[in-house]
DNA sequence: AGGTCTTAGCGTAAATATTACGCACTAATG
DNA sequence: CATTAGTGCGTAATATTTACGCTAAGACCT
């Protein structure tokens, strides 16, 4: 089955055309983290010319959902090969969302936004949430439509429920935080610095800087790199790299923090 | 809009006539926990006259899937005011189950069981799973259909994806324990023994009596009441209630065991 | 060259949480 | 009245978390 990069679709019709192929009345969104300048970020696109929204896209009868999102990711973003991890199912109620009068006629082509049918034309009913964890320098979108890092505080006014989307994606990463390769985030040469300032952003608290680079060392999943970060005010700290094999040791066991 | 009770249709059509109504391909799957005897069972409902299924169906185009979740558990058991917790969302590639020959026939009605566009039509593509958390004692299925309370370790070959689902299920529910309301499972009045046993039951391990009645009655959310149960061995044990106002606070703190 | 900031690593004390278990007393059964 | 289990107290041993002092080194700035 040829399967069209869908980034060369008109964006409007990025989510797909309704087929015998697909599942009808699903949809996969992603919300897709990077962290960069000790900055939690989500990728946005340009669904039409004005409103942004996640990564979205339909499943095909016979693929696994989790497939089928990581093929959105790739068809909307070029991205590929991220960790991702599915966090919640959203219903077609919880989607009655109180558009501007704008917003409304760009997406029900001028139709009355209580035009309920035209919705659920054009929306899909039930959304499958993924979110992704990538390495921001690693991540270059290649998309015909504009795209966007965003902070998470500035996060604007989504199309659909996608603002409900990230919030619950983020209460699930920081529980799942415990068993997740959150290593997925970072380059693979890091300083530890980076890395505390990662945890301090997704858990939204501080922590002593000798207590977790003891903790982190006593793992023992991170290689000292002779290599050091250059070009940084005063000492230059030394890069780090995950030995992949005793990480996935100790998200067996749980890291705590 | 009138809603059957589907208890009384075919057990077959119990996943209700695909409508105008009702979204596509989308089905609402339950694993209902209840506790008795020591032991954590899984309620099992007869899909046709052999097989055993979980309580399953369809959701309203304009239904919250909570609601829906419900709904089907009411309709399908009789229960209602469960508390319902979503877990995963199941795809369809997940659900190419190697049936037996005769669980084949049953379903396809005597179509190869290699007929997948049969099996499209029969079974719902997306499965969204919610587990309930049920008193026991409470819990009197009225069906037309025959039902079962089944322990975990025994539960048979079921159809569809139900046991991976009562799997992932229950490792669901060992995450959330910390954060959920589990004294769903037990009876308004219960002894500390029989919660001890709800929480080592689930969890796979033992606790010492005497830290564990330490540490709930830290809590502070228990009632004792001056009843006993009676016609026990030995000494009788009290009951004790739960202060939900005081249990709630507890719960948004996390309890730890 | 010296000042200042940051990394890197060591150690350790204090506070909390977990685990194991002793003991006294009560109450129901046989 | 011996046995067994519930109830509730205390406490000692361990483990984990948190806070923080100290030394040394390295890179930038003036």
């Amino acid at each position: 089955m040829k399967r069209q990069i869908l980034s060369f679709l008109k964006p409007e019709e990025r989510l797909g055309t309704p087929s015998e192929n697909t599942i009808k009345d699903v949809s996969v969104d992603c919300v897709m983290f990077g962290f960069h300048a000790d900055e939690l970020k989500v990728l946005l696109l340009k669904w039409n010319n004005i409103d942004w929204s996640l990564p979205r896209g339909r499943i095909y009868k016979e693929e696994l959902i989790a497939d089928a999102a990581s093929r959105v990711l790739k068809e909307t973003t070029g991205i590929h090969d991220v960790f991702l991890q599915q966090f919640h199912t959203f219903g077609a109620a919880q989607r009655h969302k109180n558009y501007t009068d704008d917003q409304a006629a760009r997406l029900f082509d001028n139709k009355s936004k209580e035009s309920r049918e035209y919705e659920l034309v054009h929306e899909s009913i039930v959304s499958i949430g993924y979110y992704a964890l990538v390495d921001f320098e690693k991540v270059v979108p290649n998309l015909a439509a504009s795209y966007q890092w965003c902070e998470i505080p500035a996060i604007p006014d989504l199309l659909f429920d996608h603002n409900d989307m990230i919030e619950l994606a983020l209460v699930a990463l920081r529980k799942d935080l415990r068993y997740l390769p959150i290593a997925n985030l970072l380059p693979p040469k890091f300083t530890l610095r980076e890395m505390q300032k990662l945890y301090e952003t997704i858990l939204n608290r501080t922590f002593d800087r000798r207590n977790f680079h003891k903790l982190l060392m006593s793992y023992d999943f991170l290689i000292k790199l002779p290599e050091k970060r250059v070009g940084t005010a005063n000492k230059s700290p030394h890069l780090y790299q995950i030995d992949f094999e005793k990480y996935e040791l100790a998200l067996q066991d749980g890291i705590s923090y």
